[in-house]
DNA sequence: TTGGTTTGACGACAGTTGTCGTTGGAGGAG
DNA sequence: CTCCTCCAACGACAACTGTCGTCAAACCAA
C-alpha cells in the first residue's frame, strides 16, 4: 500500500525534515512559517509541497480540530539511507567508498569530519574472521 | 567564462561518464552507439541531451572531419567531487560522517566496502605534520 | 444574519527533463 | 546534375518542480 515514489528534491526533503522532527505532525501553516524563518515563501507553495507529497505517499494527514496534520510515512533514518543509496548507486556504481574518497581526494572534507570518519571505522573493527558463522 | 551551470542528472551523467571515458572526444552517434547497448533510446534523444549540456558549459565541441566532437570541460574526479559534496550538503547538513552512518546503519553497505574504505584512511595520514611548510 | 479569518482545492505559470519527429544542409555515389 | 546518407537544428510533447493567485468552504465573532 502507498510505498512512497521516487525520490526527494531539496524543497521536499525540507519539509519532510521538518515534519520528522514534529511529534505529532505539523499542519501546513506550522510547516509554512517554520521555512518562512528562513526563505521567503508563499503559503500556497508550502501547501502545495506537501500536497504533492502527501498524494505520493510520503507523507500522511489526519484531521485534527478542522485542520490536516501531516505525519511522514517513512522513518528518517530510512529514508536518507535510502537517498545516499540511490546515489552512490546512480553516479560510483554503487561503491560508497569511491564516494567518499572522492571528497576527501578533492579536498571537499573537513579535517573534522576526516578523524571523525576514521575513528568511526576504527572503532567498528574487524570482521575479518572474528566470528565465523559456519552453517 | 562558462562554468558548468547546475547539476548533472542520471541521463545527463550517463553521458558525461562517456566523453571521460574517450581521449578524443566523442560524436554524438557515438554517443548514441554506446548507449544504445545498453538501452533503445533514439539519436534524436541523446543528440538533444549532448546540446543541451554543451549549451550549459559541462561539453565543448569542435568540428572534426564535418562533425562535432564533443569533450568535457571538467575532469570526472572534480565534478564527481562537487555532486557528492552538494549531496552532503543537501541531506545530510554537511557532514560526511553522517552521510556513511547512515549507510552502515540501515545494513546498506558491504562490509568489503567498509574494509577497503578504512585500508585507504590508514594509508592515507593525517596530514597533520607530515611536511609541515614555514615561511 | 453579516462579515472576517483560516484552511484547503484548484488552476496557472515558466523552467527543466527525457523523449521523439521533421526538416534542412553538407557531402559522396551514380 | 540528381539521389541518398549522415548530421545537426529546431520544435514539439508530457511529466515534474517550484512558484503563486483565486476561489469556496468552514468557522468564529459581532
Amino acid at each position: 500500500m502507498g510505498k512512497p515514489e521516487g525520490s526527494l528534491t531539496g524543497a521536499q526533503f525540507e519539509i519532510m525534515e521538518l515534519v520528522w522532527e514534529a511529534e505529532a505532525g505539523l499542519t501546513v501553516t506550522e510547516v509554512w512559517e517554520l521555512i518562512r524563518q528562513k526563505r521567503k515563501v508563499s503559503r500556497t507553495t508550502v501547501l502545495n509541497l506537501v500536497d504533492r507529497l502527501e498524494k505520493r505517499g510520503w507523507l500522511k494527514r489526519q484531521k485534527v480540530d478542522g485542520a490536516f496534520r501531516y505525519c511522514a510515512t517513512t522513518s528518517r533514518e530510512q529514508t536518507e539511507a535510502s537517498l545516499a543509496s540511490q546515489f552512490v548507486s546512480d553516479y560510483f556504481a554503487g561503491s560508497a567508498s569511491d564516494f567518499l574518497l572522492s571528497l576527501i581526494g578533492a579536498r571537499r572534507i573537513s579535517k573534522k569530519e576526516l578523524e571523525r570518519l576514521k575513528e568511526m571505522l576504527e572503532g567498528q573493527p574487524e570482521s575479518k574472521n572474528r566470528k565465523q558463522n559456519r552453517g
